[in-house]
This record gives C-alpha cells, structure tokens and sequence, in this order.
DNA sequence: ATTTAGCACTCTCCGAGATCGAGTGCTAAG
DNA sequence: CTTAGCACTCGATCTCGGAGAGTGCTAAAT
C-alpha cells in the first residue's frame, strides 16, 4: 500500500476532483489555485513529479496537465474519497418507486431503471441465481375434453403451467387422484430427480399421466433451472445514457462495450463476484480483470431478502465518474430494493 | 410520379448501386465505366445534371460526385429494384431456428435475434396486439393451509396464476364448488367486465371468495390488457450491430437513435402503420415522418396466424444498406414465423 | 439533335510550416 | 525546503499551396 504525506494527499485528492469535474488534464497552476494550501506552482510541480514516479497520475502528454491513473483512482476511492449524503427529495422518489411495485421482476427491472436515471449512466441488477428448485405439489385441471392444464408448484412458492393434449378424456376424479399420487411419491425431490425417475417409470409402463406429468416438468424445468435459466439473469437498463458520455464518445471503446452488454457475460462475473463481499464494491478501469469493461468503472452493492444475501445491484459509467455521489446512490438503491423486496414475502412463500 | 427513359433509369440504378456497395461520392467516369451503356462522361454529366434537377441524387459539394436522394431511394425502391433470392444455406439456418422455439413470445425474441444476425442491423418484431379477453374459467388449488393458488384461464387459452393468501382454511370441496360457480356466472364475460361485477357483489356481501377471485382477476388482467401492457410490445435486437456502420458513426446520430429504441414511440407506430398495408413497407429516412428515425430506413412485413395479421418485423439499418438483400430475409422471415406459429396451435387453443 | 472532347473552374483533402499557449523540468537563489 | 525564472517540448490551430477529383460549359463531331 501506497504511503503519502498530508500535502500529497490533498493535492492528488484535488487533482483527481478537479478532473472528474472537468475532464481536462490538471496543471500545477491550477492545481495550486484550487488546493488551498499556499504553495506556488513550482512546488506543486515537485509533488506531482513524485506521485507520477509513484505511478498514481500520469500526463497523456509533455506539456499537458497530469490526470490519474487507474491506481490513482482506486487510491482516491480507497482512502480519499468522502461520499456525500444522498438527496432527500431522490431518496423519497427512489422510495416511491420501488414500494409501489409487488411483481419481483418487473420490481428488479425498476431497479435498474432508477439507477439508471439517477446516476445518468447504466443501471444495472443480477437477479438472483436460482437454487435448485424442489418438486412440491402438480395439480391438473381440465380445460377442454381432451386438454389438461398442468400447475406445478415448486417448494419455494413459484409456480409454473403448461396445456398439455391428451389421448382421452379425463374425468374430474382421475385427474385428482393422478396428482395426489405424483405429489405423495415425488415430493421433495429435485425437479431433475423426479425427471429421472419419471423417465424410468415410462420405459415399464406407458401410462400417459406419466407423460403429461414429465411434459409438464420439462416446461418447467426451463423456467426453474438455473442453467437453461442463463443469459437472462441481469437486468440492464439506460445504455444509451452512455453515449452521452463525453469519456466514451468513441465508437470503437462503445463498440466494446455494448458488445459486453449483449454477451453479459463478464458483467455477470463481475456481479457474481461483488455479491460474496459485504458492501460496496467498485471496479475500475481494467483491473477488474475484463477487457470489454476497460474504459469505464462498475460500482456494485449486494442486496438482501430475509438477511441473506441474494443478488447485486450496480453502475456501470465512464472511470472519470463523480464516485462520491455515484456511490451512496447505489447504496441505498440496495437497502431499499432488500426493504420492497422483504415486504412482499408472499412471492416467495 | 416521375418519368425517365431508359438510359436515366439505368444511370440511377447504377449510381445507387456503386454508392450502397461503397458509400462514396460517385462521379461521371465511373458511373460511364460501370453502366455498361458505351458512353463519355460528358453524356453521364449531362444526365446527370437532369437527375439533379429532378431530385433524385445530389452532390455534397461543387467537386464531388454525386449520391441519391431520399426520392432517389425511394424510386430505387418503388421500381428499379430486382430483389436477390435469399441463400439456401441462410434459409435452412433460419427455418431450424424458428421451427424449433415452442414458446411463442421468445420465438418472437429469436426471430428478431434472427433478423439481426443475418442482416448485421438491428432486428425488430412487434408482439401482436393483444385483443380484450374473455374469461373463460378458474380453478383453485390448496397450496398450504391458508394459501390458494388461483389459476386463470382466457378464452384464447392462456393461463395466468396467482397465489393468494386467506383468511381461514379452505376444504377442497369448498374451492371446486366456488369455481364451478364463477365458471358458471361469469364464462364469456370480458376481463375487465367480471372485475366490475365482482366489485359490485363485493359491496353487498363481504364473501372471501369474491375477493379472491377479484385478487386473481387483478393480476391476470396486468398480463392480458392491452393497456397495462403497453411499452413492451415490442422487441428490438442487435441495436449494437448499428455501431459498426459507418453511415451511422456520429455520436450524436446514434444518440437519436438509440432514443428512439428506448421509447419506442416511434418505432412502435411505424411498425403498426405498417401491419395495414400488405407486403413489404419501406420507409427511407425521414419521409418515415420521425425525426428520431431520420438516418435510417426501415424494412417491414407483417406475419400471419391463422392467416389473420397479427404483426410486423422488420429490420432498422442505415439508409444506404443493400435493399436487394435485406427485403427477401425480411419476407422470408415474415412467412416462415407465420409458419412457426401456425404450427403450434395449442398455444393459443 | 445528340454526343463528345477539351478546358477552365471549384472544392476537398492532405502535408508543410508557423505561431501560440499551456505546462513541464531544471537550476539557482531565497 | 520553497520559489522564481527560464528554456524547452508538445499539441492545437491556422494558413498556404499543391494534388486530385469532378463538374459545367462550349464548341466541334456525328
């Protein structure tokens, strides 16, 4: 770890202000001016000679300013960086937004909505990687003559539904009976499990309640699953915001970066890793190991239903980004979206 | 409408077509050499010049050549192009994909995918306009002790469910006879028509059931209105592809664009304008009518079910893009979906 | 009457200076 | 240790001139 005098540390927590605020590279002038210390430009100059040598900033060119390097940027975030307090009137919004919302989907879509809009870059939310689902309970319910209605229910509460045709026409009874069976005999198993098992049965027997019953597990295997449940599970929203920004503006770094946003998949390495670290977490630049996010800086919160740690949140934006108000946003976008979604246990039995 | 003779006609189709393969500025000598008509560049200019007059092409500047217009595209359209038929090895790819996706809304997500991929552009499908349902029956089914599961069922087959909490315990005989009794009353009635009922009998007597079922009608009514489904009707694929086009590099094109994606207001009412008009649309630039469409030209064809429009696909690309390739994969996509969905008739009954 | 060759003209697109301003690094004095 | 002074470097901007592309016009040829 990086030691710096007082002096120094104010000057580079400066530089690094000035920077973000502006976006053009810092001279010693200015930096003199703006630093409230009372040292001429020379002696700034010096400092700044050290903290490049240091490898904490860097000039793009001879006789431009300094601006800073990644490990700048983190030794700003890590020990610089005072955050400051949310905006009443957003917080009572974000409030708004995501009380008023009951479906956990379209409440983790929200979610990302508003991050997006708050913080002008893009939102972004993992939803929570499915544990293998149980096998609770199937019921089956005529709809037309020779056409059932499988439910399943799974044993965290969700539930699923497919039509399936029949050969024959089922009465009221037999299909009440069918479910009590499937319900006594596999309840409890993995989804995978009963499959299995319902595959073996139908080599002896050719009943067609085992057909229908493995119809309806193959549908809803694909819902349930996490495996064939993947590439849909994060939540991005407000891209386009990113082509506002002037750190981006060109097409090959943007190119890189909507390709990562189609592909999700280090996006979602990224987020999978920030949820096993309590609390925020901010990747910058290329050190979080991903070439596709090297021009921009992700900061992520994990968020939680019943205390347990379930999902992360985040901002995806330039590096150069205002991390002292990016960060409390994403903070109590987490806290609020643990609060909605605690106050609707129903969803999840 | 306007006239040419032949010679014009055949100078216009080959300006157009040297422009869309190389996007530059074309100029007499090479317009000579490439029309194969035997004349000077002198005679080219000539015509040239009278294709000027009419509005058809335009040069940038005193010293360049010269490029069409949004008219001259539009003519281009309208009676020059012979369309190229579409590759085997592509056709055989897309009819694997499509005819193998069972779920019709994310058979809608491949075919846009779809037109995306074989296009470089950005795919688009607008999801079928949902006309007002009918109930048609519910069923209730014991989960736990004080929670029943309510499954609804439309008219047109699709099935929606919600889990309910109650006040008390509920026998199954009890929920059977409840559900014969609203499948009795209220079969063929609208959605929205059996919530006002309800609401009014819930004033009179303070039955649980009616408030379930209201409960349950609520939720199924989000998912099946029209209305309440607005802003997602329709889906858009490979918006990334649209960063690579050189046409379409300036920030702020893109900006605009990419806007546009995000409301979808305009895309939405171009591709519903559309789905009245039989066959293929296209629309070149801003005669669109949309200012965030301006630079781009969108080709669309409406699909079928049951040979009834039900919707539109299209594919958003760059105005200069190679009509003669891009229209057949638009058309053949559009009929291979009507296929895909006419061979899945249980999903809608 | 149409087509063509010839030619002057107009623009854009570089690349080569020239200039300016910002900012640095070094040195020597405070 | 700090500061003033100064030479130096580099990018940004401007201008100028030449090269290249392509046009429009005119007058001759078909």
């Amino acid at each position: 770890m990086v030691k710096l005098d007082g002096r120094a540390e104010t000057l580079l927590k400066t530089l690094i202000e000035i920077y973000i605020s502006d976006g053009q590279p810092v001279g010693s002038r200015k930096l003199a001016r703006y630093a409230n210390l009372d040292l001429s430009p020379a002696t700034v100059r010096n400092v700044m000679s050290d903290l490049e040598d240091l490898g904490l900033i860097q000039s793009p060119h001879t006789s431009a300013g300094r601006i800073p390097t990644q490990q700048g940027y983190r030794f700003f975030v890590d020990t610089l960086l005072k955050i400051k307090p949310i905006r009443q009137k957003a917080l009572d919004e974000m409030q708004d937004t995501l009380s008023t919302e009951a479906d956990p989907k379209l409440l983790l879509a929200k979610t990302s909505e508003l991050l997006s809009q708050l913080t002008k870059f893009a939102g972004v939310v993992l939803i929570p990687g499915q544990r293998t689902s149980l096998f609770r309970q199937i019921e089956f319910v005529s709809l037309a003559p020779e056409r059932v209605l499988a439910i399943l229910v799974t044993d965290d509460g969700r539930v699923q539904n497919r039509v399936i045709p029949t050969d024959r026409v089922y009465s009221q009874n037999e299909l009440i009976e069918a479910a009590n069976f499937f319900n006594d005999t596999y309840g409890g198993n993995s989804l995978a499990e009963v499959r299995r098992i319902l595959l073996e049965e139908m080599q002896r027997d050719s009943d067609e309640m085992h057909r229908i019953m493995a119809t309806a597990l193959a549908v809803a295997g694909k819902f349930f699953d996490e495996e064939e449940n993947g590439g849909e599970n994060v939540v991005l929203r407000g891209e386009q915001n990113l082509l506002n920004v002037p750190d981006l503006c060109q097409i090959d770094k943007l190119q890189k970066l909507f390709d990562a946003f189609k592909t999700k998949q280090d996006l979602l390495d990224l987020l999978d890793r920030s949820m096993r670290v309590n609390g925020i977490s901010i990747f910058i630049g290329e050190e979080s190991g991903y070439r596709s996010l090297g021009d921009c800086s992700v900061v992520t919160a994990p968020y939680e239903h019943d205390g347990e740690v379930i999902g992360t949140l985040g901002v995806v934006g330039p590096t150069r980004m205002s991390y002292d108000e990016i960060i409390p946003v994403v903070d109590v976008t987490a806290r609020l979206l643990s609060c909605a979604l605690s106050s609707h246990p129903e969803k999840y039995q």
